[in-house]
DNA sequence: ATGAAAGCGCTAACAT
DNA sequence: ATGTTAGCGCTTTCAT
C-alpha cells in the first residue's frame, strides 16, 4: 500500500494540510516542522498520487494553441496526430486545443497567428517556430508573460521555451551519409535538394551528409539544388537537373518537395537508372520504397515529436515550471521497403 | 465545463447512484429509466473522468507478476527497463510488481515459477513464453482462473491471452535480407547463426531473410549454425567455423548468442575480411557498430515491448476485459552507426 | 502557524 | 429498484 498524506500527517503528529502546505512549500509553516515532514516523507517513500491531485485541482482547464506550418507538407499530418492524441490522453485532467495550420517558412504569418492566440487567451503554445528576429522576439514576451512554449520539430536561438522536441539534424545527415556510402559502396554522384541553405536545420542535414561522405573518394557531391520546400519548385528543379546533368545517379532528398521531385524522376522515366535516399514517411516515398526507386528513408518519429510537445507543455503548466530549454531529441530510424511503419 | 454523473442525475430526476448503475450496467436498475439516462447522458455530452474513477476504485493495489528469460541476454535488460516504467506510470492507479528472471528457454523452470506466482496470488500475468504444452495448458488455466496474462516479445499459439506484444519475425528477417542485399551489391558467402530451428520466432527471422535473399543469385547461404541463444556455445562454433570456412564473409546472427559470436571474430582477428548483420542494440553490438564490424543492426523496440506489455495488461485487468488474442506488433527500425539509440 | 472540513467526480456499501 | 452516504488522496478555505 502505497504511503500518502495522512500516513505521513499521522507519523509527523500533524494535520495532513500541515503536510500539504510543507511538501508543496506554500508557506505559513515552521520551518522545523517543515524539514521534518519532508525528511519523514522521503523516508517513508512517499510519492504524491497525482491523480488525486489532478482531481482536486480541477478548474478550469488548460487552453492549448498550436501553430504548424503543416499545409502542403504531409511530414506534418504525422505530427498533428501524435498532438491529438497526446490532447485526448489528457483529456481527463482537462485541456482544450486550438490549432492554427499555416503554409511554408513565413515569419509575418507566424506573427500573425502568435497575436491571435494571445487574443484568444492561451495557457501554453507548440509552435514550429521559423528562425526570425521578430518571431523570437514575440515568443519571449509571450513567455514573460507566463504562456509556456514548446518548440515542436524546428529549435529556434535565443528563446527562453521549455523545450524543444524533434530530432538531431546533423545526425540525421550523418545516418544518411552513411547508408548512402555503404549501398553505392563508395560509387556515385550525388545531387543534394534541400529547402534552402538559409534554413539552418536543414543545413545541418546537409553537413552531416558531407562530413560522412567525404571519407569516400569516389562519391562526388555534382549539385546543390534549393527548392524551398515546395513541390512544384523541387519537380520543375529536379526535372532540369536530369535534363542537364546525366551523370548524376544518386538523389538526396533532405527535407520537403521529395514528393514533387520524385513525381519528377517518374515523368522523365528515370526510375532504373537512378536511386534515391530520403527522410520521413509521407506517402510518395513509401510508394517508391516499395517501387524500389527510393533505397531508404530515415524516420525522426513525427507523431512521438507532436505527442511529447503537447505532454511536456501540460506538465510544464500544471507544475509551473520554469522555462528549462530542454531538448528532447527523438529517435532516427532507417527504413527501407521491408519494415515501413505507415 | 464539463458535464459530470451529477448534472445527469439533476437533468434525470434521480440520484447519482443510479446513473453510475445505468451508464456501468451495473443491473438493478428499471430498463426504462436505464435507457433514458442513457440517452441523456449521450446527449449531453458526458464523457466519464476516469481519474475520478480511478481515484474511487482505487482499492487494493493490482499485482502484477513478470517470468522473463532475461537471464545471460542482455537484450532482455531493455524490456525491464520498458516494464518497471509502465509500473512507475501507473503507481497512482495503485499497482504492484513481481518479477522472476529465468536462464533460457527451459519449460520447466518457467512452470515452476508459474506456480509460485499462483501461490502468491497475481491478477495479472506478464510472460516470454515458451512453446511448451504444459506452458500452454498451465497459462490457459490461470486465464480461466481470471488471471490476465498478456505475452512479451515470444509468441505462443493455443493460449487465450490478452494480447502479444512483440515484433513481426517474419518481417524482420525481410528487412535483414533487404539490407545484406543491398550492402552487398549482391554478393555474399554467408553464415546464419540462429537458436535453434526448433524456435519458431526465430526461425521465421531466417525464413524472412531467404525469401528476400533468393532473389540475389549471387548470395549463397553457407551454413546455419545453431547456438541455442547461448553465448558460450555461440563463440565455439563461430570459432570452429572461421577456422573451417574460409570464404564466408558475412555472418549473419538472428538472435541471442551475438555477443559471444562477435568475441570470436575479434579472437580469430577476421574483422576485416567479415561483416556482421544483427538483430537488437545490445551492448556488443553498439561497439561493434561503431568499429565497423556490425554494417547494422535491427531494433525491435525492446523498451516498448515491455512498456506496452503491463500497460495492456493493467488496461485488461482494470476494465475486465475478455482475453482478445490481440497482437500488438512493435516497429522493426534499422540502425547503423549514427543513429544508435542507447 | 496549524487544524478542521468541504469538495473534485466517481464507486460501492448500506439503507429504504 | 432507487436513494444516501462514506470515502479514494489531495487541495483549499475557513477557523483557531
Amino acid at each position: 500500500m502505497p504511503v500518502t498524506i495522512k500516513d505521513i500527517a499521522k507519523a509527523a503528529n500533524v494535520s495532513r494540510g500541515t503536510v500539504d502546505r510543507a511538501l508543496n512549500d506554500r508557506g505559513g509553516v515552521n520551518p522545523d516542522v517543515s524539514a521534518r515532514i519532508k525528511t519523514l516523507a522521503s523516508e517513508m517513500g512517499y510519492k504524491p498520487n497525482t491523480i488525486a491531485k489532478a482531481l482536486a485541482t480541477h478548474t478550469k482547464p488548460v487552453r492549448i494553441g498550436v501553430i504548424i506550418n503543416s499545409l502542403g507538407n504531409p511530414f506534418f499530418d504525422q505530427v498533428l496526430d501524435g498532438i491529438e492524441s497526446a490532447v485526448e490522453s489528457l483529456h481527463d485532467y482537462g485541456i482544450s486545443l486550438d490549432i492554427r495550420k499555416i503554409r511554408g517558412y513565413d515569419p509575418q504569418r507566424q506573427l500573425y497567428e502568435l497575436k491571435l492566440l494571445q487574443d484568444i487567451g492561451i495557457d501554453g503554445l507548440v509552435i514550429t517556430p521559423v528562425s526570425d528576429a521578430k518571431v523570437r522576439n514575440a515568443l519571449n514576451e509571450m513567455i514573460r508573460g507566463g504562456i509556456q512554449v514548446t518548440c515542436c520539430n524546428l529549435d529556434i536561438d535565443d528563446v527562453n521555451y521549455q523545450a524543444y522536441i524533434g530530432c538531431d539534424y546533423y545526425c540525421s545527415g550523418q545516418t544518411a551519409g552513411e547508408i548512402i556510402g555503404v549501398t553505392t559502396h563508395g560509387e556515385a554522384n550525388l545531387a543534394v535538394i534541400t529547402s534552402s541553405h538559409a534554413l539552418y536545420t536543414h543545413e545541418m542535414r546537409v553537413k552531416g551528409a558531407e562530413s560522412v561522405l567525404k571519407k569516400y573518394p569516389n562519391i562526388h557531391i555534382c549539385e546543390y539544388i534549393e527548392a524551398g520546400d515546395d513541390e512544384d519548385i523541387s519537380y520543375h528543379e529536379v526535372m532540369r537537373l536530369l535534363k542537364q546533368n546525366k551523370k548524376i545517379d544518386i538523389l538526396y532528398f533532405v527535407t520537403g518537395g521529395t514528393t514533387g521531385g520524385l513525381q519528377a524522376i517518374h515523368d522523365m522515366h528515370h526510375e532504373n537508372r537512378l536511386k534515391v535516399y530520403a527522410f520521413d514517411q509521407i506517402p510518395a516515398v513509401i510508394e517508391d520504397l516499395k517501387s524500389g526507386l527510393v533505397v531508404s528513408t530515415i524516420d525522426q518519429q513525427p507523431f512521438m515529436q507532436g505527442f511529447q510537445s503537447v505532454r511536456t507543455l501540460f506538465d510544464a503548466i500544471m507544475s509551473k515550471h520554469t522555462p528549462t530549454r530542454k531538448r528532447i531529441i527523438t529517435e532516427l530510424n532507417i527504413k527501407n521497403r521491408y519494415n515501413i511503419s505507415y
